[in-house]
DNA sequence: CTCTCATATTTACAATTATCTATATTATAC
DNA sequence: GTATAATATAGATAATTGTAAATATGAGAG
């Protein structure tokens, strides 16, 4: 993963609605009508939303009947760790490293 | 670490110029007459990309002398990775869930 | 004290983005 | 075919954010 895609992730995540939208994802898949329920925001505001993550690549959707469902796609998610976290610590401030387990 | 913090932190980096901020800190510290030689930006715009690094907690910066270090949080940045880390992958996407190393 | 250097802040403006209403699409049920 | 349901798109507007010019701050040097 280069800066440019990374951006466009970290652009996605970064707005107070869609990571919301992120959190309820991280307990697996979801359809669209039952994630709207949640959010005091219309309709094609949630669309525009799904659709800004999954342009970037970090949510994908899949139309099951009449509905869509969101999942995190959790090959981008660590591609996106293993791209923040490439970072070397200077003297003065220590780097944990910590394993980041998907309980 | 909550959604609140992480979006701020999201937000921050999720933008052309500040992951690139981002990226030169990641060998080491680095001082503000340095970066800004790199960017095709005024200082004082250069200013308030430090300022919004520095406020959401990924960038420290110290002043010595006359000239302000900046360098990568790396407690921050872990703090970051564990979040986003903590998810649960559903079935028909594999987690590969990948150690992250500072190398 | 004044001068210079490095960085920060203020103000204003331009570009981007989040949101809405209205409409379109796509699929199923009748 | 029409009607309904779930989601997407288009267009308009309001809010947010990136940027630069001008100015301020703070710390040596002389």
């Amino acid at each position: 993963m280069d800066a440019l895609e990374c951006t466009k992730i970290l652009k996605a995540l970064g707005e107070d609605t869609r990571i919301q939208i992120f959190e309820m994802l991280r307990n697996g898949k979801l359809c669209a009508c039952k994630m709207i329920e949640k959010f005091d925001i219309t309709q094609p505001t949630f669309s525009h939303h799904m659709k800004i993550l999954c342009d970037c690549g970090i949510v994908v959707s899949e139309k099951d009947w009449k509905w869509t469902y969101y999942s995190i796609n959790c090959d981008k998610l660590n591609e996106l760790l293993t791209y923040l976290g490439h970072t070397k610590c200077n003297s003065n401030l220590t780097c944990e490293c910590k394993k980041n387990n998907c309980d």
